[in-house]
DNA sequence: CAGTGGTCTAGACCACTGG
DNA sequence: CAGTGGTCTAGACCACTGC
């Protein structure tokens, strides 16, 4: 049988289009930022109706994979974009909106290649004791400090990765990784938890020892759904909070 | 000028289409759960063709206004569903999956008639001093006590409800609200913090004093995007941790 | 089997962009 | 002005539900 399962396994033809849309993003055969065919040439292509097309499309633009441009085309989604600044970052000031403290500032305290504990290396689907880079920095809003943040890569893809690098990049981490390392996050989870400040956070963001902070543990994943990195991040919630919109 | 901004204020049939059904969803003419017509009956009533329905119901359904059930029909969304129980509760138990530690306990501490003060007043755009249901319940899994939670609502709309009939009601608090005071949740923000434990959370979540506890204040929305809930809760987090995913 | 939502097509026309 | 995505239509057929 084809399907144990009695299920029928139906796949509607869009679905199909849509999967090989995507196959095409992972083989990088269109970069983020760059337009794609046309609607009528991918049709062309694929030998299906416009209409299939659209609705492939409609789905991965859902997705935040790809982004339509009435007049101008369809293109590969990218961090870089002004418009998505703050997709991952849910972090908002209590008093104004969203960058009104103007760009953060950010300091990297390190950039090191180590070893991965047994929990990175389980998170980031490798082996313990393989080979990551990890990075400490601080974000600091209208000169206060306020995200500790840790992040660990794997080594082998984010080969040459320094705190050089990382300081003199202007722009979003991860437009950095696309552009540098071919690596394109698309979505995330975040666990998110009240932990005490340790030493580390009251002499990195100048709180008092205890005081609540806010832990959010983050993995981001690439077009193939590979965790790609872990980022542990310590937000000072006096001045600010974690904002989520549920639907 | 129709319109000042030089904006043509174009407005696609299918938006149109979408307005006019979620003015009867206002307006009640269907309730939660129930069926609203089938596309082809809709269709003929708006004199427009299956497919511009069909796209405005997707776009309802999509914001989980409606659930469209292939070969039944569409029906008016509601929190009595089990498949969407958790839709508003991200709070994920470390070890094993949500609801796997059983149904929640919920005990009801008390439920009053009060005052609102300035800020309830402003949040749930009322005038301070006016009448307002204060609902206080402790949450607890496996038999622990792992939430807090302060419930403010309008009086004259949550007219009647009492401590007897939530702690009597079985199911989402969401789903009694859509019965019996007509008033359907549509969505929410939450905004998040950590927070010390004061005494109120040592007696009632069996905590230590200054304990890091994760404060969520939530306001919920209806149809018309009208604040009517105001809720502030207090989660434990060394059990438990609050999910979310970045998409 | 009839009725529902779901898919697919083909064609026409509209709104927006840039040369 | 040509080319893009966006809307709208009409009709055919498929998948699923329940009687």
């Amino acid at each position: 049988m084809a399907s144990p399962g009695g299920a029928p396994a139906f796949s509607p033809l869009y679905q199909q289009i849509k999967g090989l849309i995507l196959n095409s993003l992972r083989a990088g055969e269109w970069k983020p930022g760059e337009g794609i065919p046309s609607e009528m040439d991918l049709a062309a292509r694929f030998r299906v109706s416009q209409g299939t097309v659209r609705k492939a499309i409609d789905e991965l633009a859902a997705e935040n994979l790809l982004l339509r441009r009435q007049g101008k085309g369809t293109f590969v989604a990218t961090h870089a974009e002004q418009q998505v600044q703050f997709r991952f970052l849910k972090l908002v000031p209590d008093s104004g909106t969203r960058g009104s403290e103007g760009p953060a500032q950010r300091d990297i305290i390190e950039c090191r290649r180590t070893r991965a504990s047994a929990d990175v290396a389980r998170v980031l689907a490798l082996r313990a004791g393989d080979t990551v880079l990890q990075a400490r920095r601080v974000l600091s809003f209208g000169g206060t400090p306020i995200i500790l943040e840790d992040i660990w890569l794997p080594a082998t893809i984010f080969k040459g990765l320094t705190a050089e690098r990382l300081a003199n990049y202007q722009g979003p981490m991860y437009a950095l990784f696309e552009t540098e390392f071919n690596v394109r996050m698309v979505r995330a989870d975040e666990k998110i938890r009240a932990i005490p400040a340790s030493d580390i956070h009251t002499s990195l963001l100048k709180v008092k020892k205890n005081t609540p902070l806010l832990s959010v543990e983050r993995v981001a994943y690439t077009y193939r759904d590979e965790p790609m990195e872990l980022r542990r991040g310590c937000y000072r919630t006096d001045t600010h909070y974690y904002h989520n919109a549920l639907n």
